[in-house]
DNA sequence: AGCATATTCAACCTAGAAGTTAATTAACCG
DNA sequence: CGGTTAATTAACTTCTAGGTTGAATATGCT
């Protein structure tokens, strides 16, 4: 699976883009994590592991705890694709399309 | 299922990417949105109908063809979605991270 | 009408996603 | 050492995604 795909099947998941604003708060344990989630903690450590394997977060060692942090790296590849279709909804292109068309029927 | 959701599991796969690109160029039928691809006439028929049900193609309808054209507004929103991390990717953040991890070792 | 072309619908298969519960590993604490 | 807390692994279920083939629908052409 090619990474862009990844990290879209990654976002994907409401939980899992739950998860990543609950991150951009600061580092978090995995039950700190899950603790407003009405899911299993279970499922949240596999959710983890999706964004982890994403390059959406990764995860240290303290004592038994395994404080994960976000890492938007990948956010930014998102970004950089989807620009790519920004003038497809700027002003300017509907403006565009609008001219395209007018032109399209005088003919 | 909403809305984000939606458009980033759509987006999650290649094929309906190169979908995406190949509309960008301009209005094509189903067929010639099929023909490099190496899976069935099916599959792609499939695949049009999650980008349409996203909200990112639509479709009309002119005798036996139904042409179909990109719809970028999905995209915006999830531009939108992916600038509210963009300070975690950007410069400022790095040296942000670096000096807080300073002034927590200094304590 | 009858055939060809474009597209979708239907039925089916297989693999993987997302959840569950139960068991296991790892580290701390008394 | 024995118990507690944190987190993962394992085994299992259910549902869906993405693909297939074959039949059906819709329109144009002669």
């Amino acid at each position: 699976m090619d990474r862009l795909s990844e990290v879209f099947s990654a976002l994907a998941d409401p939980t899992r883009r739950a998860i990543l604003a609950r991150l951009a708060e600061g580092e978090a344990t995995v039950n700190q994590i899950a603790e407003p989630f009405p899911i299993s903690l279970q499922a949240i450590s596999k959710h983890l592991k999706v964004l982890e394997k994403a390059g959406l977060i990764t995860r240290g060692r303290e004592a038994q705890w395994r404080p994960c942090r976000l890492d938007a790296a990948p956010l930014r590849e998102v970004a950089d694709w989807v620009t790519g279709y920004q003038v497809f909804w700027e002003e300017r292109y509907d403006q565009l399309s609008e001219y395209l068309k007018r032109i399209q029927k005088e003919h």
